[in-house]
DNA sequence: TCGCGCAGCTAGCACTGCTAGATCCTTCGA
DNA sequence: TCGAAGGATCTAGCAGTGCTAGCTGCGCGA
């Protein structure tokens, strides 16, 4: 029966393209939990290949090399942030009140996860940013700081200033998470800021 | 001769430290260039031996590890900037001026020395911050900042406010470098911040 | 001038990211 | 039902990394 052999065909390749997304997936859950739980520099294709129970050219079917694992890593994890700050911001009806929920909420996500702060903010990557092509759940994390300043911008450019507060905030979080800010003074550094930039 | 030869021996030891020291700096010189020529992912002990002209174990009876000659690069560059911060500074009289004159100076140390400022304050490492275990350099650096603000302080605390502009600055070293902020806007962002953190 | 001590080298280990080529298993057509 | 074709997967290996054990030969002191 020729037409049930191609539906049958037609099947079969779904499962393999559901089989294999899966897998795509889970070396993408491996990377990021090995980095979370040890460090970027616990990530190797031998350790990634040994935790996904394939050998390592497996990946190398996926993923062009180790730096779009990476990359793939943190383009979940803007996602993720992007929501933590929503969830934040949304929380308040007062606009200075949720631009410091967001505020402290990104701050968090930067202490709490520096692994993935990391791979998004700090590490050198080619992730586009300004432009049209950066990834959606980038676009959208950058949106959410923007929607938040929105209603105190004042006289100010709109993304000059959410640039600014942004810079302010990533400053806080890298330099606190290398040990190079007084950590009692931490709402106070935030308050001063906030205060000052969108008083 | 017992005194000739012991006036000998002293006069051999000391050449012989000079020597050594001579090549302690070439290492770190040779280090710095090859960074600042081809980036960090370009020093490896072999090439860095070939710089010098001398075999890889030579390097580790000087520094412990390649660490501690990407350590010895960042110390001595923390030196470069404290001095380049100081001649901003001093170089205006009236303090928003001098303020202005040294976030002005550092912002152009990060983007014409990239790779030096990353091993300062991008990349994770041990290197002690606050404590009084701080490198001179590093203490003297951070000084000069805390110095420029000083007469703007105002009614808040110094130090909580020198550490709120620093990590404002980094913050946008950091991504400016990453291009992660439109280019245009560099100074509208830094005229911005200035105002409103010291106004 | 001789012998010692140590500075510096050669060679190699265990690891890294990545890939060529062999192998086996699945699927399809006769 | 069976053989062949195709592709998915693995083994093995390359060139590079940081680092070190152990040999060698030179320079100094007696």
């Amino acid at each position: 029966m020729s037409s049930s052999a191609s539906i049958g065909s037609v099947a079969i390749q779904q499962r393999r393209e559901r089989e294999r997304a899966e897998r795509h997936q889970l070396i993408v859950d491996a990377a990021r939990q090995l980095a979370e739980t040890e460090g970027w520099e616990a990530v190797t294709t031998r350790r990634l290949a040994e935790r996904v129970e394939y050998s390592q050219p497996v990946l190398y079917s996926h993923f062009k090399g180790k730096d779009a694992i990476v990359r793939a890593v943190a383009i979940e994890s803007f996602g993720v942030l992007a929501e933590q700050l929503r969830a934040a911001r949304t929380a308040h009806a007062e606009p200075a009140a949720a631009l410091r929920a967001l505020a402290v909420a990104y701050l968090d996500f930067a202490s709490a996860r520096p692994a993935l702060y990391e791979v998004m903010f700090v590490r050198p990557t080619d992730l586009a940013f300004g432009t049209s092509e950066a990834p959606a759940p980038l676009r959208a994390a950058f949106g959410e700081i923007l929607t938040a300043v929105q209603p105190l911008a004042g006289g100010h450019d709109l993304e000059t200033l959410t640039e600014v507060v942004w810079s302010a905030l990533h400053g806080l979080a890298t330099l606190t998470s290398g040990q190079r800010l007084r950590p009692a003074q931490h709402q106070a550094r935030l308050d001063l800021l906030l205060g000052r930039l969108t008083g």
